[in-house]
RNA sequence: GCCGGCAUGUCGGAAUUGGCAGACGAGACAGACUCAAAAUCUGUUAUCCGCAAGGAUGUGUGGGUUCAAGUCCCACUGCCGGCACCA
């Protein structure tokens, strides 16, 4: 009787070993590959199975490449900054900064489970004032160039949370954080100058290997489009109405205009007769929230009373107020051309105005337009000097013929933002300002970073459009760093966005108090070669970190500017019936038990089996079971063998070097769920081997090492048990040869008609004659009075009769 | 509304990219071992007809291309995700 397999022994004894003798070591010789996680938020819930599984793809990923000889940087840190925490002292009356860090504490405990080979040296904790003070110090660089402005304007507000949020914070209209309907605040706010990155943030895309569906949401998201301004004269007065549009094609079939009813020159517009509707209708829009405004399409509106003058062709066109048009986009102004786009059509009907068709669709003008031909092909119509122009070229070249005529000029625009980026909360990086009444905004001068985040007596948000940080007059008041003279600190904090911006800089230079990261560190382990998180970043964290890597570089920090040459997006991991896994919904599943039932290994192994690692999958608990049973068995077939002196048979070499083939491939495309079936399929063909001759030690060993990735603690163990020197994760990973990849014998599927009858064996070099003779043979019963029109043979594949 | 993605047994999912649909696993059922249970091992398990050999049907729906379609083309339905009046 053999010794059954015992995961915590194996699993205890190698990870005291690992601790003792790191496998994954720097000699400043291997060349470097630098595999990031998502850093987690220490939420005091701790990690269930679905956090796991990143981790474990991108720890089964490390590992492959630790044994394809490189050194691998594999970090993990603290995101800590953020509500949560805070909620949680407000409730409880704890300083934030405790319960951070007791969730730390566990959560690394649970971490430290997966037995992934982190590099606890490199760990960060954004709430950690050496960490925090390089976040700062970005900001005052920022401040410096011109990029952290000031500005008081109507932002995002969320009630609930009692902060400003930037607009990629804002999800359908609520916040992205809590759900409640945002609201709007005019507050005086510090920015981020993103959209100054706003090309380069787009053009950078094309080169990283990031999933399509990721680089097209950014893409939405900067949403670059081309096109022209174009000046309109307001009819008898002295001022001018700008309008932004992709179409300048069509200027001839504008019929009206349409103005924002926040436009600051709205309520002017209002002539003697119209003002008190006009104000009526910009008091109404005012109450409406966001949410209603995004879900109500129905087209609302109200003449001004006042005409602008179409500059191509001299018509005079009546401008209206209509909340369609948005104030913080181009000019918030339109021309509107009815016949030519759907919202203008649908307005143009409800108004009863005029709709001009300037393009030909199918060569023709149609009669009575039902709705809007909004395509840019066709001959030009009704455009005066225009007419007969093909309207796709028109649309590209317009505006530099307006821009010539000197009523306009050619455009880009973008509905990315700048980035609102204070936050009136306390659990943040103060920003490191000082306000002067006499020097203005100052930045903290870089030797007296940190700015250290304040004790406080209430945590609570104060709802004002002030943090609590403004309750604190001892901080606050200080002297200018300028001129001496009293003056006052920023109260705002920074968002949680500010320290994942940068923190993968960080870990290889972590304790460095001189600079963000030294330059020969960053140009020897930077940038992140390998990027495993979830998809929920796609325009938040990864296209902010692209903004501040950008700016890093453009100062001399780094020498590079995209911070993640390739992204992988694992699936999420739901409970029943793909209801997300959550504390109030009661369905969260620790990992926690599951290691200490069936082991590390084990469950490493399960995560991956579930499901494609990129998709969704409902996690059940059952399907363990057969994990462990896989790994049961294998380990009983190397005690088996293990002192057996097995020949290296040509069907051994044949079955190691397709394994080998199969589970590198499998590796390299990240089909990791099928890598793990094929593991099991050949461990049942060695397990029928086995009893029939016995499986040579060369084989087991190999697959071991092709295990070890998934499975390490196991892998480790059998490795030493069939005798082989050191650790496998210093073996090298192991290469087939295509000689073996062959079958002598190809099993070739015979078909009546496209459907399968027979299946006959031959050898791998048989001719086209001889296979075909043999599938005649082999459905000769099923062709009792029928004819063979036609033969098909795919060599090695398939055979196809044709009957009748 | 626009743009993506997906749809395969009881369940999770596989299918070398046009070549035996249902690998691998879960679950279920039967058998072996056991006083018994657990564990383990063996077998069966898409549906329908049939005692069986065998046959028919079958990858969301309807059509098409092909010797051959889960895979390609056209139309549609459902679910998921993103954007949402961006002129």
């Amino acid at each position: 009787m053999t010794v059954p397999y015992n995961h915590r022994e194996i699993e205890e004894k190698w990870r005291k070993t690992w601790e003792e003798h790191p496998i994954n070591v720097n000699d400043g010789k291997k060349e470097k590959y630098y595999c990031l996680d998502m850093f987690p938020y220490p939420s005091g819930n701790g990690l269930h199975v679905g956090h796991w599984r990143g981790y474990v793809i991108s720890d089964v990923w490390s590992r492959y490449k630790l044994m394809h000889g490189y050194y691998v940087i594999h970090p993990m840190g603290w995101d800590a900054f953020g509500l949560p925490a805070e909620n949680y002292a407000i409730k409880h009356h704890v300083h934030p900064e405790i319960s951070t860090n007791d969730n730390i504490r566990n959560i690394k405990r649970q971490i430290k489970q997966i037995a992934a080979i982190y590099d606890w040296d490199m760990e960060v904790n954004t709430t950690d004032p050496k960490f925090y003070k390089w976040t700062q110090w970005i900001f005052v660089q920022m401040f410096k160039h011109g990029l952290a402005y000031e500005k008081k304007m109507p932002i995002n507000w969320c009630p609930s949370c009692k902060t400003g949020l930037a607009n990629e914070e804002v999800v359908n209209g609520r916040c992205e954080r809590c759900g409640s309907p945002v609201t709007k605040k005019n507050l005086r706010q510090w920015m981020l100058k993103i959209t100054a990155y706003a090309d380069r943030l787009l053009d950078g895309l094309k080169d990283l290997e990031w999933p399509e569906k990721v680089k097209k949401m950014q893409t939405d998201w900067i949403g670059r489009s081309y096109g022209a301004e174009v000046d309109f004269q307001v009819d008898g007065r002295d001022e001018k109405i700008t309008v932004y549009t992709t179409r300048p094609d069509t200027l001839y079939g504008c019929t009206f205009m349409v103005m924002a009813p926040e436009n600051p020159m709205a309520k002017d517009l209002a002539t003697e007769g119209q003002k008190e509707a006009v104000e009526k209708y910009i008091y109404e829009t005012s109450l409406k929230s966001n949410i209603d405004r995004m879900q109500d399409h129905e087209k609302t509106g109200v003449f001004t009373g006042s005409y602008a003058i179409n500059p191509m062709n001299g018509k005079k066109v009546p401008i209206y107020l209509a909340d369609y048009v948005l104030a913080d986009y181009g000019t918030g102004a339109v021309m509107c051309v009815p016949a030519h786009d759907d919202r203008d059509f649908e307005f143009a009907k409800k108004f009863g105005l005029p709709i001009i068709q300037v393009i030909a669709k199918d060569g023709k003008e149609i009669p009575d337009m039902q709705e809007a031909y909004t395509q840019a092909s066709g001959t030009m119509i009704n455009s005066g000097e225009w007419n007969g122009l093909e309207s796709s070229k028109l649309k590209k070249e317009a505006p530099e013929m307006i821009e010539k005529k000197g009523f306009g000029r050619k455009t880009t625009n973008y509905k990315l933002r700048d980035w609102v980026f204070s936050r009136q909360r306390y659990w943040g990086e103060p920003i490191p300002i000082i306000h002067c009444p006499k020097c203005g905004a100052v930045p903290v001068p870089e030797d007296q970073l940190p700015v250290l985040l304040p004790e406080v007596e209430s945590y609570e948000p104060t709802g004002t459009g002030e943090s609590p940080l403004a309750a604190i007059d001892s901080w606050v008041n200080t002297t200018c760093p300028c001129c001496g003279g009293p003056a006052k600190r920023e109260t705002n904090t920074m968002p949680q966005w500010a320290g994942s911006s940068w923190y993968f800089l960080r870990y290889v230079d972590n304790k460095n108090d001189k600079e963000l990261v030294s330059k020969e560190k960053a140009d020897k382990y930077l940038p992140v070669d390998m990027y495993v998180g979830g998809v929920e970043h796609a325009v938040l964290h990864l296209l902010y970190s692209r903004f501040y890597t950008k700016f890093l570089h453009d100062i001399g920090a780094i020498d590079f500017d995209e911070p993640f040459k390739r992204l992988f997006n694992q699936g999420m991991i739901t409970g029943k019936n793909g209801i997300k896994m959550s504390k109030s919904k009661g369905n969260v599943i620790s990992p926690d038990d599951l290691v200490e039932d069936y082991g590390c290994d084990s469950l490493r192994v399960y995560e991956l089996f579930v499901g494609p690692p990129e998709l969704d999958a409902e996690w059940d608990d059952r399907g363990i079971e057969g994990v462990y049973r896989f790994l049961t068995k294998f380990w009983r077939l190397v005690q088996e063998q293990k002192d057996r002196d097995v020949p290296e048979t040509r069907k051994l070499l044949q079955l190691r070097n397709k394994l080998i083939k199969d589970i590198t491939d499998r590796i390299e495309t990240f089909s990791l769920n099928t890598a793990i079936s094929k593991f099991m399929e050949y461990n049942n063909a060695m397990c029928n081997l086995a009893k029939d001759g016995g499986v040579d030690k060369k084989t087991l060993s190999v697959y071991t090492q092709l295990l070890a990735p998934f499975a390490p603690h196991i892998a480790e163990e059998m490795w030493q048990e069939l005798g082989n020197e050191g650790s496998v994760f210093e073996s090298t990973w192991p290469e087939y040869d295509p000689q073996y990849l062959e079958d002598d014998e190809v099993q070739i599927p015979v078909q009546l008609n496209g459907k399968a009858r027979a299946v006959i064996e031959m050898p791998k070099d048989a001719s086209k004659e001889e296979v075909l003779s043999k599938a005649k043979e082999a459905v000769s019963s099923k062709l009792d009075g029928k004819t063979i029109v036609k033969e098909i043979y795919v060599p090695g594949k398939i055979v196809n009769l044709v009957v009748k």
